[in-house]
This record gives C-alpha cells, sequence and structure tokens, in this order.
DNA sequence: TTGTGTTTTACGACCTCC
DNA sequence: GGAGGTCGTAAAACACAA
C-alpha cells in the first residue's frame, strides 16, 4: 500500500501520542507540541489543528466557520478551494488561517517553493493530484442526480492531508464536529469528507484487526483468544486490543459522547 | 507493458439516537 | 427528520510480479 509508510510508522509517529493524555477530550488538557514527525522533516503541524476543540480552539475560528462551503465545494467550486493547497498550509504555519477564504489565491509550492516530495509515494504521484480532479468530474451535471459519472470521480488525497487524518484518527477515532469542521477547513476539505475518511478508516482498521484475529487463531489454536466483546465497544476500543500501535493509543473511552459530538 | 491483486475514496442502504 | 454510525460495494489509483 503506498502510504504504507505512513502506517507502518504508527509507531515511530506516534512513539509519544502528546495528543492522547488528552483522550478525555477535555480541550484544556490539551498542550500542543512541537512538531514530531521526524519522518517528515519538512513537515510542521497545522496549528490550526492543534488550536480547536479537544485541543483547546480559539473561539473566533470556529465561529466564523462557514459550513455552507461543503455544499459548494464538492460540486462546481472546487477548483476555487483546490487553489489553496493544502500542503501551502501545511507548511505556512504563519500565514495558516484555519477558515481559509475560498478565494485565497496559493501557489502550489512547485510554483512558490521548493518543498521537496514527502514520500517516496509523492516522487511518483503529483502532490497536487487531488486539484485537478476534485471529487466530482468537472460534468458535475451527474447521471440520475448522483454524483459518479463514467470519469475519474474520486480525488486522491495528498499525503500531507492523509498525515493530518491520520494523526487525528489517532488522537480519536470518532471525530467531533467542531474537529472535522477544523480539519475540513485545515485541509481543504469537505467535512464529509472527512466524516467519510474516518468511516473508511474505522472500517479499515476493524478489517485489519479481523485479520490479525484470524491470523492469530490459526497460530494457536490451543489457546482461546478472548475475541472483542460484540455490542459494547468492539468496534471501537475491542479492535484496539490487537493492535499494537493503537492499542496504548486509545481507549473506548475515547469515544465522543452525543453531546461532545453536537457541542 | 500488462494483468492482477490491493488500497483508497465515495456512495447507498439500513440502523440508531436525539 | 436529520445526523452519523456500520456494512457492502463500485471504481479509480496504485503496487508488483511476469
Amino acid at each position: 500500500m503506498y502510504v504504507g509508510y505512513l502506517l507502518d510508522k504508527d509507531n515511530n509517529m506516534y512513539p509519544n501520542p502528546v495528543r492522547h493524555p488528552s483522550l478525555n477530550l477535555n480541550p484544556q488538557n490539551y498542550v500542543p507540541a512541537p512538531p514530531q514527525y521526524s519522518d517528515f522533516p519538512s513537515y510542521h503541524h497545522v496549528p490550526g489543528i492543534n488550536s480547536d476543540p479537544h485541543h483547546g480552539q480559539p473561539g473566533g475560528t470556529w465561529s466564523s466557520y462557514n459550513p455552507s462551503r461543503e455544499d459548494w465545494y464538492p460540486y462546481g467550486l472546487g477548483p476555487v478551494a483546490s487553489s489553496a493547497n493544502p500542503t501551502q498550509i501545511a507548511f505556512s504555519p504563519t500565514d495558516y488561517n484555519p477558515v481559509q477564504p475560498a478565494g485565497s489565491v496559493l501557489l502550489p509550492p512547485s510554483i512558490n517553493s521548493s518543498v521537496p516530495p514527502l514520500s517516496p509515494s509523492a516522487q511518483r504521484r503529483n502532490p497536487y493530484e487531488w486539484m485537478r480532479h476534485t471529487g466530482v468530474p468537472n460534468n458535475t451535471t451527474t447521471n440520475n442526480g448522483k454524483t459518479r459519472t463514467k470519469d475519474k470521480y474520486r480525488v486522491v488525497y495528498t499525503d500531507i492531508q492523509r498525515l493530518e487524518l491520520e494523526k487525528e484518527f489517532h488522537y480519536s477515532r470518532y471525530i467531533t464536529i467542531r474537529r472535522k469542521a477544523e480539519l475540513a477547513a485545515a485541509l481543504v476539505l469537505t467535512e464529509r469528507q472527512v466524516k467519510i475518511w474516518f468511516q473508511n478508516r474505522r472500517a479499515k482498521e476493524r478489517k485489519v484487526n479481523k485479520k490479525k484475529m484470524q491470523q492469530q487463531s490459526q497460530q494457536a489454536p490451543t489457546t482461546t483468544p478472548t475475541p472483542p466483546s460484540v455490542g459494547t465497544t468492539a468496534g471501537m476500543g475491542g479492535l484496539c486490543s490487537s493492535s499494537s500501535s493503537y492499542s496504548n493509543l486509545v481507549s473506548p473511552s475515547s469515544m465522543p459522547s452525543k453531546e461532545e459530538y453536537h457541542s
């Protein structure tokens, strides 16, 4: 898997998951830590991402966020937002604005900077590929009201976007509404994309853990491994039990309550 | 280069909760 | 009824062996 370098480094990426001590999701508990991604020497954590909801969010950020952008971005006005390159955002802490104006003109680093590729795959792929296809093909007049057409219908997220999403996922498998809005704004994604990414990410984790469970049961048929309790937190914490990189990071209690979702 | 298998986005169906 | 959850699946993107 081409982002394996991200996932395979889970242990290394989060040797000291500074965000997890605040797994109780108390915003006041979170203290932004300096960038610690040695694997990404040129990468700087998106400041706005840390400065929010469960990281102690400045009030203005959320209040100024316009949720309606989720609706217009993927359906035709994408290029506007896509001009605000997430890589640029991530690499420009001082310039970063969590609520990036839709029309903000930020040239891709390939034009105005010399940011090196962040990964082997980045060397292979055009990091701005996602800008070319922005979620929905140009002919967004869809068939039967659907967003898919025979043309390309999905974007490939940049390494930066995926890294930030992965980080957030390691922090909590279930993203809050505020966090989703922040992340979407920071990464120039829609909230819907962030939500779906988390859904897919959880599905992936379940799949991986299921695979691990099967392998363990085959390797040690005599020992009866205690399966995750079904119907409780099996979908979250239970799955973490077999994941070395996750088990220390997330506990079942990390699932936000409904109140938190709507906070 | 090509065929094949895997991973990644995105969606629809269905369910639960408020 | 709306939002978000899982589950299953489609299809593009990608990796890799032959």
